[in-house]
DNA sequence: CCATTGACCAGCT
DNA sequence: AAGCTGGCCAATG
Protein backbone atom coordinates (compact mmCIF):
# COMPACT_ATOMS: atom_id res chain seq x y z
CA UNK A 1 0.00 0.00 0.00
CA UNK A 2 1.52 3.17 -1.23
CA UNK A 3 2.25 5.85 1.38
CA UNK A 4 0.04 8.82 0.82
CA UNK A 5 0.74 11.77 2.53
CA UNK A 6 -3.05 12.94 2.61
CA UNK A 7 -4.30 10.00 4.68
CA UNK A 8 -1.44 10.67 6.51
CA UNK A 9 -2.31 13.82 7.69
CA UNK A 10 -5.84 12.98 8.15
CA UNK A 11 -5.26 10.25 10.42
CA UNK A 12 -2.68 12.57 12.56
CA UNK A 13 -5.10 15.13 12.49
CA UNK A 14 -7.84 12.50 13.91
CA UNK A 15 -6.02 11.29 16.60
CA UNK A 16 -4.43 14.94 18.02
CA UNK A 17 -7.96 16.32 17.68
CA UNK A 18 -8.80 13.21 20.11
CA UNK A 19 -6.54 13.69 22.59
CA UNK A 20 -8.68 14.83 25.97
CA UNK A 21 -7.68 18.40 27.63
CA UNK A 22 -5.07 17.76 30.09
CA UNK A 23 -3.53 14.80 28.62
CA UNK A 24 -0.52 14.28 26.20
CA UNK A 25 0.62 11.97 23.80
CA UNK A 26 3.93 11.03 22.51
CA UNK A 27 4.94 11.51 18.47
CA UNK A 28 5.22 7.93 18.21
CA UNK A 29 2.06 7.29 20.15
CA UNK A 30 0.08 9.19 17.83
CA UNK A 31 2.32 7.42 14.66
CA UNK A 32 1.21 4.53 15.98
CA UNK A 33 -2.25 5.31 17.14
CA UNK A 34 -2.75 6.79 13.18
CA UNK A 35 -1.72 3.32 11.79
CA UNK A 36 2.15 4.36 10.81
CA UNK A 37 3.95 2.95 13.23
CA UNK A 38 7.65 4.28 12.39
CA UNK A 39 6.38 7.40 11.34
CA UNK A 40 7.48 9.68 14.44
CA UNK A 41 9.51 11.92 12.76
CA UNK A 42 6.49 12.55 10.17
CA UNK A 43 3.87 13.85 12.69
CA UNK A 44 5.63 16.65 13.18
CA UNK A 45 5.76 17.32 9.19
CA UNK A 46 1.86 16.50 9.35
CA UNK A 47 1.66 18.96 12.00
CA UNK A 48 3.25 21.68 10.54
CA UNK A 49 1.41 21.13 7.44
CA UNK A 50 -1.99 21.10 9.19
CA UNK A 51 -2.92 24.65 9.48
CA UNK A 52 -6.13 23.29 11.14
CA UNK A 53 -6.52 24.63 14.98
CA UNK A 54 -5.08 20.98 16.36
CA UNK A 55 -4.41 20.90 19.91
CA UNK A 56 -0.68 20.39 18.54
CA UNK A 57 0.82 21.27 22.02
CA UNK A 58 0.03 17.92 23.53
CA UNK A 59 1.99 16.59 21.45
CA UNK A 60 5.30 16.07 23.28
CA UNK A 61 8.36 13.64 23.00
CA UNK A 62 8.50 10.26 24.40
CA UNK A 63 10.62 11.28 27.40
CA UNK A 64 7.44 14.27 28.24
CA UNK A 65 10.24 16.70 27.23
CA UNK A 66 9.02 19.02 24.84
CA UNK A 67 9.81 18.62 21.29
CA UNK A 68 11.57 22.39 20.57
CA UNK A 69 14.60 24.13 22.12
CA UNK A 70 14.51 25.27 25.76
CA UNK A 71 13.85 28.97 25.61
CA UNK A 72 12.15 29.54 21.72
CA UNK A 73 9.63 30.81 21.57
CA UNK A 74 7.47 27.70 20.23
CA UNK A 75 8.80 26.13 23.25
CA UNK A 76 7.02 29.17 25.56
CA UNK A 77 3.61 29.02 23.72
CA UNK A 78 3.50 24.98 23.90
CA UNK A 79 4.57 25.47 27.48
CA UNK A 80 1.46 28.61 28.46
CA UNK A 81 -0.57 26.88 25.90
CA UNK A 82 -0.23 23.18 28.41
CA UNK A 83 -0.43 25.28 31.50
CA UNK A 84 -4.01 26.86 30.25
CA UNK A 85 -4.95 22.94 30.16
CA UNK A 86 -3.62 22.16 33.39
CA UNK A 87 -0.41 20.62 32.33
CA UNK A 88 2.74 21.50 34.20
CA UNK A 89 6.29 21.72 32.57
CA UNK A 90 8.98 21.52 35.26
CA UNK A 91 12.65 20.76 34.65
CA UNK A 92 12.19 20.78 30.97
CA UNK A 93 9.29 17.77 31.48
CA UNK A 94 5.54 17.83 31.07
CA UNK A 95 3.69 16.90 34.22
CA UNK A 96 -0.15 15.90 34.90
CA UNK A 97 -1.88 16.18 37.42
CA UNK A 98 -3.71 13.55 38.84
CA UNK A 99 -6.18 13.49 35.67
CA UNK A 100 -8.78 10.35 37.04
CA UNK A 101 -9.69 9.38 40.08
CA UNK A 102 -8.64 6.56 41.75
CA UNK A 103 -12.03 3.70 41.37
C1' DC B 1 19.11 11.01 -8.33
C1' DC B 2 22.25 11.30 -4.09
C1' DA B 3 22.93 13.75 0.26
C1' DT B 4 21.26 16.15 4.16
C1' DT B 5 17.85 17.14 7.52
C1' DG B 6 14.44 16.59 11.13
C1' DA B 7 8.55 19.32 16.40
C1' DC B 8 11.64 11.17 16.98
C1' DC B 9 12.59 6.50 19.56
C1' DA B 10 14.66 2.47 21.73
C1' DG B 11 18.66 0.50 23.25
C1' DC B 12 23.24 0.54 25.00
C1' DT B 13 27.22 2.42 27.76
C1' DA C 1 21.13 8.79 35.82
C1' DA C 2 22.58 10.95 31.84
C1' DG C 3 24.54 10.91 27.29
C1' DC C 4 25.63 8.67 22.79
C1' DT C 5 24.50 5.68 18.69
C1' DG C 6 22.04 3.75 15.15
C1' DG C 7 17.75 3.25 13.00
C1' DC C 8 13.74 5.12 11.02
C1' DC C 9 11.47 7.36 6.69
C1' DA C 10 9.60 11.25 4.17
C1' DA C 11 10.78 16.07 2.73
C1' DT C 12 14.10 19.23 0.85
C1' DG C 13 18.09 20.90 -1.77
Amino acid sequence: MAYSAIKFDAAVCAVVAAIPPGQVMSYGAVARAAGYPRHARMVSKALQRARQALPWHRVVRADHSLAFAVGSEAYQVQQGLLQQEGVLVRNGKVTVPQASNLP
